[in-house]
DNA sequence: CTGACAGATTTTGTATACGAAAGAGCGTGA
DNA sequence: TCACGCTCTTTCGTATACAAAATCTGTCAG
């Protein structure tokens, strides 16, 4: 499993056992094993981590500020579900956050563009293979757009960025893109590298801003088509 | 004191205990009695609260998420401290957010239009006293805009821009409005009720852009003028 | 007088213990 | 048969205890 592409603010690398905790479960969330409305009994975890409630107990409520998972008194955490309306609002924002910020970089003086260039380039190779790794896709998106975010000088920006991108989305969403959606998203990030070497703020906004469109697009199409993925799986509910 | 007048996601609901010292610590930090800098030791606040230091480390947890306080692993947590930078990267985002959020309150049909006209005039009513109430101004101010974040219908958005617009300006921008920038910013609210009456979201976003505008004007002004009430005094840092 | 080392003290990190609240299961009575 | 209430179990909330890390202090060598 791949570990913590990118852990937001609050990140404990406070004690062994709580850091260890805080990835253990965050990793397990964003992938999926740990479904949306799961409950996470301290206990459980505590045995499965193999350290005591207590740092089980401060890496949960890290992830509650994170709203990760939620918590309710003398009843626990439990993980979040998203609905299609959560989804709605987190392409609103970034729609909003990422193009701004794909403005300041085109004139910050932060950006590698050779490093950003090669991590587009990985990906176009990336998916020249015969079978898609979507693992590695994914992760070469997530630190595109990061470098992105990092380069526009505004950190606080970068974290709303992950915060707000870490619903679930991501992680999944290159698994069902449309290969013909997938090749747009591909040179999209082609054009974006292009724009920002131009150092032109107004067509490098412009160009994420369709980006975003596209994604927002395609993740409807998903929704509607296969729900059950993304919502918890009713079975696994509530044990 | 001021309690919580608008605490963000992560709110502990927790325990009495946790839920206590998460206020306090909080209250303590945002009204600057516990100065940026200022090391937080568990012990003590354990002791001032009157509870155990369990508690006091999920709260401190929380609030590291929030980002309104750092940790360092076995050295413990400090008061963020906040420089010109950070106002800069905080206005830019509510420059960004809040008019977005107002256009869509202007079509949501969520807003109640004359409890924000209440809140309008009643800030309007404070500051024609003769002695200024800045916590009450305050307070008011907080009100308005959360009423219009929470009408734009997405409450993440809201989440956001509660927990950016924490950082201690708020809580203190009153005091140092000079008196015509402060008729100016209550002007702003009357033509900001007036355009979100009239429902037309361009309107209603532009008012509100200037309206932050004039907002970062004042901070920096003030910073430029007297830096040492927002930054730490150096006498109380680190004890 | 300065700097560095060693021991003592403080402070944090984690485990564990205990009280309290919520939930499950069972029996009784209508 | 169903509803109510009681007890028993589970799980959480908090306090406390102990271990590990960091910090402070005082002394001694240079």
């Amino acid at each position: 499993m791949v570990v913590n592409p990118s852990a937001p603010n609050g990140s404990p690398d406070s004690g062994h056992a709580t850091s260890l905790a805080y990835s253990t479960i965050r990793d397990q969330i964003l992938s999926g094993e740990l479904p949306g409305g799961h409950r996470l009994r301290e206990d459980d975890l505590a045995a499965m981590i193999g350290v005591s409630r207590t740092p089980i107990r401060e890496a949960l409520r890290s992830l509650a500020a994170e709203g990760l998972v939620t918590h309710e008194r003398n009843r626990g955490f439990q993980v979040e579900s998203w609905t299609l309306k959560d989804l709605e609002e987190v392409y609103g924002l970034r729609s909003l956050l990422e193009p701004y910020a794909t403005a300041l970089a085109a004139t910050s003086g932060l950006l590698d563009i050779d490093a950003l260039a090669a991590i587009a380039d990985a990906m176009d190779e990336a998916i020249s293979q015969p079978k898609l790794d979507v693992e590695v896709i994914t992760e070469l998106n997530n630190r595109f757009h990061d470098a992105i975010m990092e380069a526009s000088g505004n950190q606080r920006l970068r974290l709303l960025v992950i915060s707000v991108a870490q619903v679930p989305i991501v992680r999944r969403t290159f698994s069902q893109y449309t290969p013909a959606d997938l090749k747009r998203s591909l040179a999209q990030h082609q054009e974006l590298v292009e724009s920002l070497r131009s150092g032109d703020p107004v067509w490098a906004e412009a160009v994420m801003r369709a980006h975003m469109r596209l994604g927002w697009i395609s993740t409807q199409r998903r929704f509607h088509g296969a729900q059950l993925t993304l919502m918890s799986d009713s079975a696994d509910v509530e044990q």
